[in-house]
RNA sequence: UGGGGUGUAGCCAAGUGGUAAGGCACGGGUCUUUGACUCCCGCAUUCGCAGGUUCAAGUCCUGCCACCCCAGCCA
């Protein structure tokens, strides 16, 4: 929970006081996704507020399915949006609704508006329309505003009944055509659509627009609080008419706060989708997306992802939140409960030259030294090892402490080994480094109690698994791959994801299950695909890299 | 040039007339059988700008500037 309160529950304080608005009512909010696409970061802001909201006072969130464009909306995105939530981890109880449910009582509210003169059959074209919006000097012009009330009645009633085709009429709202506010010039309620409706089918040819659906939807539920983004202020005054002008009793408040951006991806259903369909990604659920399926893939978990959103807090400034942070509360959740396994990205041959060829050993490794429940495990151990080739240098560089001829080393819970050279191909690639243990080290400890620098990961050549990892990184090289005037595509990462065969696992990883979750000693935090990974062949997704202050100093 | 919003450090963000919290990033150090983690230190003489009120202004007043949203029969 956050230090201090924003700006949304300070109002909520306010409404619950003896006299406000809310006094002695339950805080009722709700999460109304368009079942037209997948959720991704952004939503999950709006989703911790939603929920949290209501957690916050002891009280309710609905899940509701704004589905009033049959155009758009399909029922295969309604059960993914459901899996996402409930995977985040918040519960809508037995409040699941979808807008398409209200219709024939909103078509009821529309009718009440127009017997009170508040609105109006409308029969000019779109782009008619638009003609006559006017501008901000001139206000809007529209011909059938004044026509009898019995007249616009039966009009509705036959737009209902099919009569009329697509486009050829609206429901008007009667409003105030020169408003300095564009959506209170008399804004379309209602239009006509044939296209069937994912649930009601060719029930209705005439569908609520989102201005007059949504407060209806909120009031109907009995909604205390309309929690929604900033694009929707200069809609709030429609909002607030439409509650005034109906007969509801709940009178919900929309209160508007600041999208999410983050830094170096987009974050529009319709960039998204065109990184699918340009073949940038493989599909919504690609690690790279910052779908909530994507990140699941990619190794985040619902902790980290709440813990960025509480943390960011809630504001009405457009901001861009540096991803850096979004991987600094995932690596801080993995830290405390991934447990620890050693894997050797790019492997390079270590060969104990003074060790039995015949001797093998196992050593006790803690699974993870953040939480000593995890208990211990064994890895075994032998004369030829693999280790990772950046941890060999043959002439290392100013201030590298690894492997190099002459230095110590110690084996991670093994033994401590001192570099004794390298081969090399006649290409000049080391092919197998050398190296020579100490035979009182048992464990990592040297006898003398003298000071290894340090401890490097392993795996042992003849029990060790092979895996296929997967380096993921930035979708975009730049900040703000979305800035007006560029074209975001320009700025995709053509390194995004480096595929590395032939990795080489410790041998406990060989029974990993889809969606296990690891700290790679050393490496950084790395989940098993949820999709491709099977026994036999391991893939395993680079959540988010370990910190590295290593800097090669010249 | 209409309406609605927002400006506090590189990025988030507290602050509600009493002398600029916190986090990320960054830099330095400590610790370490992970160059991770931990811990410590540093990081805005100043709050978009300019005036004004006040003993006292990021907070109040006036003016200006910048940026975002709105003219779908999308949400």
């Amino acid at each position: 929970m956050a230090e201090s309160k924003h700006f949304i529950h300070e109002i909520i304080d306010e409404e619950l006081k003896e006299g406000g608005r809310c006094y002695g009512k339950t805080v009722h909010t709700r999460f109304p996704p368009e079942p037209n696409g997948y959720l991704h970061i952004g939503h999950a802001k709006a989703l911790e507020i939603d929920f949290g909201t209501a957690e916050l006072y002891g009280g309710l969130c609905n899940l509701r399915m704004d589905d009033t464009n049959p155009t758009k909306e399909d029922e295969e995105f309604v059960e993914a949006i459901k899996e996402d939530i409930k995977w985040l981890g918040h519960d809508w109880g037995d409040r699941f609704y979808y807008a398409s449910d209200y219709f024939e009582q909103m078509y009821g509210y529309a009718i009440e508006l127009i017997e009170k003169g508040l609105a109006y059959v409308c029969e000019l074209t779109p782009e008619q329309m638009k003609e006559m919006r006017g501008d901000t000097q001139t206000p809007a012009q529209s011909p059938y505003r004044d026509r009898p009330i019995e007249e616009s009645l039966d009009l509705f009633k036959r737009m209902r009944a099919g009569e009329f085709e697509d486009g050829k009429m609206t429901l008007r709202a009667r409003i105030d055509l020169a408003s300095g506010n564009f959506n209170m010039r008399d804004p379309v309620i209602y239009r006509i659509n044939r296209l069937p409706h994912h649930r009601q089918g060719t029930k209705w040819v005439i569908y609520p627009m989102y201005d007059f659906a949504h407060p209806i939807e909120d009031a109907l539920e009995g909604i205390t609080h309309s929690l929604c983004s900033l694009e929707f202020e200069a809609h709030r005054p429609l909002y607030d008419w439409v509650v005034n002008n109906i007969s509801v009793e709940c009178k919900p408040r929309q209160i508007e706060f600041a999208r999410l951006g983050i830094t170096n991806t987009v974050l529009s259903k319709r960039k998204l989708r065109n990184l699918i369909e340009s073949g940038y990604v493989t599909g919504w659920d690609d690690p790279r997306m910052p779908t909530l399926c994507g990140l699941r893939r990619r190794g985040y978990t619902p902790a980290a992802i709440r813990a960025f959103h509480e943390r960011n807090g809630v504001s009405k400034v457009n901001s861009l939140v540096d991803f850096a942070f979004l991987e600094y509360c995932l690596r801080e959740d993995l830290n405390k409960t991934a447990k620890r396994a050693m894997a050797v990205i790019h492997p390079v041959k270590l060969i104990i030259d003074n060790y039995p060829a015949d001797m093998t050993e196992e050593f006790t490794v803690e699974n993870n030294p953040e939480n000593p429940d995890d208990g211990v495990r064994t890895v075994s151990f032998s004369r030829e090892l693999w280790i990772e080739a950046e941890d060999f240098m043959e002439v290392p560089e100013k201030k590298y402490f690894r492997l190099f001829p002459g230095n110590e080393v110690r084996l991670k819970s093994a033994y401590i080994v001192k570099c004794t050279g390298c081969d090399r191909d006649p290409d000049g690639n080391v092919t197998a480094v050398h190296c020579e243990y100490d035979t009182e080290s048992r464990g990592g400890n040297p006898a003398d109690g003298r000071k290894i620098k340090s401890t490097i990961h392993w795996v042992d050549s003849r029990t060790c698994v092979d895996a296929e990892i997967r380096l993921y990184d930035k979708l975009f090289t730049t900040e703000q791959p979305d800035l007006a005037d560029c074209n975001y595509l320009d700025f995709i990462n053509p390194d995004s994801l480096t595929v590395v065969e032939g990795a080489k696992v410790e041998a406990s990883l060989a029974d990993t299950k889809p969606a296990d979750r690891f700290q790679f000693l050393r490496v950084g935090y790395f989940c098993a695909d949820n999709k491709d990974s099977v026994p036999g062949h391991l893939v395993f997704n680079r959540a988010v890299s370990l910190k590295d202050s290593y800097r090669p100093e010249q």
